[in-house]
RNA sequence: GCCGACGUAGCUCAGCUGGUAGAGCACCUGAUUUGUAAUCAGGGGGUCGGGAGUUCGAAUCUCUCCGUCGGCACCA
């Protein structure tokens, strides 16, 4: 006779133990169809689950996150009943839940194609819409293994004989289809609807590429048809702002074959890249950093030394000359160290800030080539703190914050910091560990900003922050990053006098804000769908006549805009206006100035924002300076 | 690197089971002098990613290499 207590505080008793699922009946027939499973003091629990004594009991239905998930999940079974009745054959691994979906991953000889996929999704509506009842069984470990045995699973038995002792075991029954899963599961096909097929991937059994590989089919699940069809919505909108695409719309870059994985760099995306350049090379000569430039190609015994050849020579680009091995650089590091060990440093040079626009170069497999995402060679914002174990927490703590104010002035306000401390093979002595950690975690968390720890994850040579930014449409990008050394500067030797006329290693920091300028223009592009604010956009200002009685005086305004420094083009063409500001607006102009003979007569201009259909006119001078305006980087203002 | 798909004009794409290429936009020429998202007419342009093979004949079939895309693995 369980007392039941609801999350608003009311009881219900029953005469008999009850599932969740007839509770929620008992409560309300909306509630009872949109039930999926239940949390029974805090456990959760299938919605078949029988209550039978008193608790505390929250039911979990389909507009929750957590329902929402085990929905994604049951998918997940719903695609290997469906998968076993076409390919029998077809041996499961697993087929766990990610963001907006699941995938499962399958052992089968014949490669799936997408008409197969559509075949498979038609099999799982169908079987989904016979409403038949998921059944859970909790079995010990020798029936489980049995039970896939029996079926040929090897992959299962690989996953019972990894599952520790003492860890229930529970099988669900989808008819003639059994998995096994912690659960909890739908009790009902009913609750899968909304779903579709969504690629086929190759991925490796357990993640290790000394596997083999299985196929992988992606799926999305919501618990609507409305919110799946919203995610589809958005699938379209990630892609319009796909930066390979806008890169070739607004012809701003492109690859080619001759050297694949390194950027062309057209007119409009490199003079978007020199003010992004310009911008941050502002910020750093106003935070203390002086800017050096470091060689392209550097002697092997350097790479040697650093200990860099040794982890990194396959993905080092080679060359030869003098009798000597030469490496493109993949990293500024020991660079900065060699300009470092000029001269003698002493305590007073420090805290020693070197930056460096550098550009490495690093042989990256083929496959994980991503447009400006991924690349060959590409440009960090380094720059390396030369210190001492005092002047890591203030050194940090002036980086976090420069770093805030870049990428709030670029437009990314919402950012956040994972902390990697200690991992078990490392250098240096624990208290230097103890002090570095302390002081990142502590300046990290005086930001004010999300923070959260990755606990072992730091390098063997030191603890580190890494920054991420959340963009327009939610995505994250981790780009900033700051690294204690507490290795390289003793590897290269560098030195300095400390107060006591000893000669002491320094720390070193190796920080970035921006990480790769490639990338960042990527992640730049789409966040802002290549609308870009004024001080970035390559081409600020359209100027259009309407008829060529305006030719001159479009001439000499022209001059103007360009000797006030704004980016500015002249369109003359004996074209309609309307083709014109069709035109410039597709290709994301930002103003389109328009004159015609009433702006020749009245000595003014009528523009047009990008993203409005307002058409204001003003005075020439005017409109100049307000545009000018605009088109100051936020740093400037 | 691995699995799979794809590669046709500057761009986006069509071209069924093999019969030596086509559209729209862009470009060029001409007409039109136009008031805020496509004026009309004409024209030029491709050894169909490279190479090899099958065939009387290959953009279409096979092999191979390169590249791109989606994942996986990798990312100092």
């Amino acid at each position: 006779m369980p007392i039941i207590t609801l999350p608003d505080g009311s009881k219900k008793s029953f005469e008999k133990n009850v599932t969740i699922d007839e509770l929620s009946s008992s409560i309300g027939s909306g509630l009872a169809k949109a039930t999926v499973a239940g949390r029974v003091d805090g456990k959760l629990v299938d919605a078949s689950e029988l209550i039978s004594q008193d608790s505390e009991v929250v039911i979990i239905t389909n507009s929750d996150s957590e329902g929402l998930e085990i929905i994604r999940h049951s998918c997940a079974h719903l695609f290997g009943h469906a998968i076993k009745q076409l390919y029998p054959n077809a041996k499961m691994a697993i087929g766990p839940t990610i963001d907006n979906g699941f995938y499962y991953d399958i052992d089968l000889e014949k490669s799936l194609n997408d008409k197969d996929l559509d075949l498979i999704e038609k099999k799982m509506k169908e079987l989904a819409q016979t409403n038949y009842s998921v059944i859970r069984e909790v079995v010990d470990r020798e029936t489980a293994l049995k039970a896939f045995e029996d079926r040929n699973e090897e992959y299962k038995i690989k996953i019972i004989n990894d599952i520790p002792e003492g860890e229930v075991i529970a099988l669900y029954y989808h008819n003639e289809y059994t998995d096994m899963c912690r659960g909890p599961h739908v009790s009902s096909t009913r609750h899968l609807r909304s779903f579709k097929l969504m690629k086929i991937a190759g991925a490796y059994w357990r993640g290790d590429s000394k596997n083999k590989m299985l196929q992988r089919i992606y799926g999305t699940a919501w618990a609507n048809e409305k919110d799946l069809k919203n995610h589809l919505h958005l699938l379209e909108e990630a892609e319009k702002r796909d930066h390979r695409k806008l890169g070739k719309e607004l012809d701003l870059f492109h690859f080619q074959e001759e050297a694949v994985g390194m950027v062309f760099w057209h007119p409009k995306g490199w003079s978007i890249y020199r003010e992004l350049e310009e911008y941050v090379r502002r910020k750093i000569t106003k935070g203390g950093y002086s800017e050096i430039k470091t060689p392209q190609l550097i002697d092997k015994k350097l790479w040697e030394a650093s200990g860099h050849w040794d982890k990194y020579s396959e993905h080092m680009y080679t060359s030869e000359a003098d009798n000597r091995e030469l490496m493109l650089k993949p990293m500024n590091c020991p660079g900065h160290i060699q300009v470092f060990n000029q001269g003698i440093k002493s305590y007073r040079d420090l805290p020693l800030r070197m930056a460096e626009f550098g550009s490495c170069h690093r042989y990256e497999p083929s496959g994980a080539l991503h447009g400006l995402m991924r690349v060959r060679n590409f440009v960090q914002d380094d720059a390396h703190i030369f210190c001492t174990e005092d002047q890591i927490e203030a050194e940090t703590i002036l980086f976090c914050n420069l770093l805030k104010e870049v990428y709030e002035e670029l437009g990314f306000d919402k950012v956040s910091i994972m902390f990697a401390d200690r991992p078990e093979d490392r250098v240096g002595e624990d208290s230097i560990w103890d002090k570095a950690e302390s002081a990142l975690s502590k300046a990290a968390q005086a930001t004010g900003l999300p923070f959260d720890e990755n606990k072992g994850d730091g390098a063997f040579y030191g603890p580190k922050l890494d920054f991420y930014l959340h963009d327009a449409i939610g995505r994250v990008w981790q780009c900033g990053t700051l690294q204690v050394d507490f290795n390289l500067p003793n590897r290269l030797g560098a030195s300095y006098i400390g107060e006591d006329n000893n000669k002491h290693t320094p720390v070193m920091l190796h920080r970035a804000i921006l990480g790769s300028l490639e990338r960042f223009l990527g992640i730049l592009i789409e966040n802002y769908e290549g609308k870009f604010p004024l001080w970035l956009s390559p081409i600020q200002v359209a100027l259009t006549t309407i008829t060529s009685n305006a030719d001159d005086t479009a001439q000499s305004i022209l001059e103007k805009l360009r000797s006030n420094g704004l980016r500015s083009i002249i369109d003359l063409r004996n074209e309609k206006i309307n083709y014109k500001v069709r035109e410039h607006s597709i290709n994301k102009i930002p103003y389109i100035l328009v004159l015609g003979d009433r702006e020749v007569a009245e000595n003014t201009i009528t523009l047009r924002r990008l993203g409005s259909k307002d058409q204001t006119t003003l005075n020439v001078d005017e409109c100049i300076k307000l545009i000018k305006d605009e088109a100051l980087a936020p740093d400037l203002i």
